[in-house]
DNA sequence: ACAGAGTGCTAACACCTGCAAGCAAATGCT
DNA sequence: AGCATTTGCTTGCAGGTGTTAGCACTCTGT
């Protein structure tokens, strides 16, 4: 019901068009049966990420993009994270980055201390 | 049974214990019920993007990431590193930054070092 | 005019997601 | 010890996702 929140069905139809592709051509393509696009594409049906990672291939448009509109993804590129690229360090053993990360947390919370609220 | 493929509730599960959280603790961060992300992290139940997008705030991982390692989105975007990271992180103070990145190095060096056989 | 194929949409259904309630085993607290 | 809390997990259940059938309409060719 609440498609007012992003217009990804429109979105999507607009994509469609713009490839001259029918509604069941699309469907077909990205491997999803036609009444359940046309759900999309009015806002009835809130698709999946799998169905949207294959409309994107379908549509050739960056699976990102879909996310985006879809609001599945906050913003656009995101600041890389500090979790993340201790976690991808090749060079930092399974402990230490359980340490850095720990430290990274305790600063954090320090700084910041409308977080916690506990109970 | 299909978590063959992809072991994204692994993944899962290994950044909560990184993060020292318990499994009802990040559900509740991320808003999602316990037993749920019980299952995901054994890979029985395959969750929506949304609940990934919840995860991630939680874990303080990009969605991509996430995304990616449930085979949502094709791609593997590059690790950032560590340094670029700590330095483009908002919440953290100048001081705080030289801190973590003094860790940081001195960790690598040892690592680098010593190669260590731990555990 | 009539078939045939194309368009998008509706209806009924199976399946799965995600949740509330409740369980046994650790752990903590007095 | 006893009792409360916390840990992760299992069980039913409501609701949404995605399907196969079939609807009405339009356009084309004969």
């Amino acid at each position: 019901m609440n498609e007012s929140k992003h217009d990804l069905g429109a979105f999507i139809r607009q994509q469609r068009e713009r490839a001259n592709l029918s509604l069941r051509r699309l469907a077909e393509t990205a491997g999803i049966s036609n009444p359940y696009l046309s759900q999309i594409e009015r806002g009835i049906r809130r698709p999946s990420a799998e169905i949207l990672k294959r409309l994107s291939r379908a549509l050739e448009i960056s699976a990102e993009t879909l996310y985006t509109r879809a609001g599945l993804i906050d913003e656009g590129p995101n600041p890389p994270t500090v979790v993340e690229a201790v976690e991808g360090d090749q060079r930092l053993t399974p402990r230490q980055k359980t340490v850095l990360l720990d430290l990274y947390r305790a600063l954090v919370e320090a700084g910041d201390v409308a977080e916690t609220t506990e109970e």
